[in-house]
DNA sequence: GAACTGACTGTAA
DNA sequence: ATTACAGCCAGTT
C-alpha cells in the first residue's frame, strides 16, 4: 500500500500543532518568547522549531505569531524578512511598546 | 543519510 | 550595551 504524502503539509506535523496551540493562547497586547513557547508546548530546548512552526503556519489560521519574540524581548526575525516590519506594526497596533527592535518588559508574559 | 539551514539561546569578551 | 560564537536540533536538500 503506497502512501501519498502530497506536499509535506506542515499541518500534519504534531509538533507544529502543539506549538500553534500555545501561541494561539497568548493574549492580545502581551508577548512571549520562542523558548518559552517551546517549553509550554512540552518541547524544551526547541525554540528554533517554534520559529519554523510560525513561518509555516497557514495564513487562514490567523495565529498571533507577532506576539512571539526572541529571548529578552528582542525581535529576532531577520530584516530580510518582510515579516519583521509587519510584526512591529501589529505589536504597536496592540499598544505594545517597540523600541530599537525590543519590546517593553512589562508586556512579556511567562507561559510556564 | 550526510550536509546544510535557520522567525533561537546563553555565555563571554 | 554590542558583537561573536558555539551549541542546539528538526526540517530540508
Amino acid at each position: 500500500m503506497v502512501r501519498f504524502k502530497a506536499l509535506r503539509d506542515p499541518r500534519d506535523n504534531p509538533l507544529f500543532q502543539e506549538i500553534w496551540n500555545v501561541v494561539a493562547a497568548i493574549p492580545r497586547g502581551q508577548v512571549s518568547t520562542y523558548g518559552s513557547v517551546a517549553r509550554a508546548a512540552g518541547l524544551p530546548g526547541r525554540a528554533r522549531l517554534v520559529g519554523r512552526a510560525l513561518r509555516e503556519s497557514p495564513k487562514e489560521m490567523m495565529l498571533p505569531w507577532h506576539r512571539v519574540v526572541g529571548a529578552g524581548g528582542r525581535i529576532v526575525l531577520p530584516p530580510a524578512e518582510p515579516g519583521r516590519r509587519e510584526q512591529i506594526r501589529r505589536l504597536r497596533a496592540e499598544k505594545v511598546l517597540v523600541r530599537e527592535g525590543r519590546i517593553g518588559r512589562s508586556f512579556m508574559i511567562d507561559l510556564e
